[in-house]
DNA sequence: ACCCAGGTGGCCC
DNA sequence: GGGCCACATGGG
């Protein structure tokens, strides 16, 4: 029973590898490993201005940020703290603006508040621990929070979006829609490897933004 | 003009 | 737990 879900994964992942690639995408630098502390920052912002959104427009406000010298860490909280309009001006490409600006801020305001604004230290942190506290922020749900997880913190957790819900459906894997359900069945039939878990999960979206399923 | 894009929280049952 | 809606913008 177990062993046939397994084989279906696998040979699920098989073809996704043979068909699609993550090179020349904006995965390349998300599954890229050792990160720097600038390149796990930015991640995190990514994770939060994507949702919902298309990358193209995540890149512009990303270029936004980047010009007006404001895409590190320290000034980054600063300039939410002291000028939001600035900030949600500067995103205003990725939608969601007023929200999303919100979002970062309460995220960056609890990274500063419990590790300091130092990546390195919280990436030390249990990601179980990690977790739990990520999904008490207001604007961070399941996938973000798994999303830093995993692309900015190398984590072993399965990140599951609407393509992997696809992907599990094209493929027989599964019909469960549950979040957690569904984690759990990729987290328990692989091993726990987070290269691995990011390239699959990758490939899953590039080959949904492919209509391949 | 309409639909979609790598979600989340609030409200309701 | 699940269904529905608002949230904003740019591209096809």
């Amino acid at each position: 029973m177990e062993k046939e879900i397994q084989k279906k994964i696998f040979d699920a992942y098989l073809k996704l590898q043979d068909k699609f690639s993550i090179e020349n995408s904006q995965w390349r630098k998300w599954c890229r490993e050792n990160k720097t502390e600038q390149e796990k920052f930015e991640v995190i912002v990514e994770a939060i201005l994507t949702q919902r959104t298309n990358w193209k427009n995540v890149e512009k406000a990303m270029d936004n940020l980047k010009e007006e010298m404001i895409l590190e860490i320290k000034k980054f909280f600063e300039t939410l703290k002291n000028d939001k309009e600035k900030i949600i001006n500067l995103i205003k490409p990725a939608g969601f603006k007023n929200q999303k600006a919100i979002y970062l801020y309460n995220l960056f305001d609890y990274i500063f508040e419990q590790y300091q604004g130092s990546l390195f230290k919280m990436e030390t942190e249990n990601h179980f621990k990690l977790r739990q506290d990520l999904l008490k922020i207001n604007g961070i749900g399941p996938e973000t929070a798994d999303s830093i997880l995993l692309y900015a913190f190398s984590k072993p957790v399965f990140v599951i979006d609407e393509y992997t819900r696809r992907f599990v459906r094209k493929y027989k894997i599964s019909q469960e829609k549950n979040y957690y359900k569904l984690q759990n069945i990729f987290e328990e039939n692989l091993p726990p490897d987070w290269r691995l878990y990011q390239k699959f999960h990758a490939l899953i979206v590039i080959a949904g933004k492919e209509k391949f399923f």
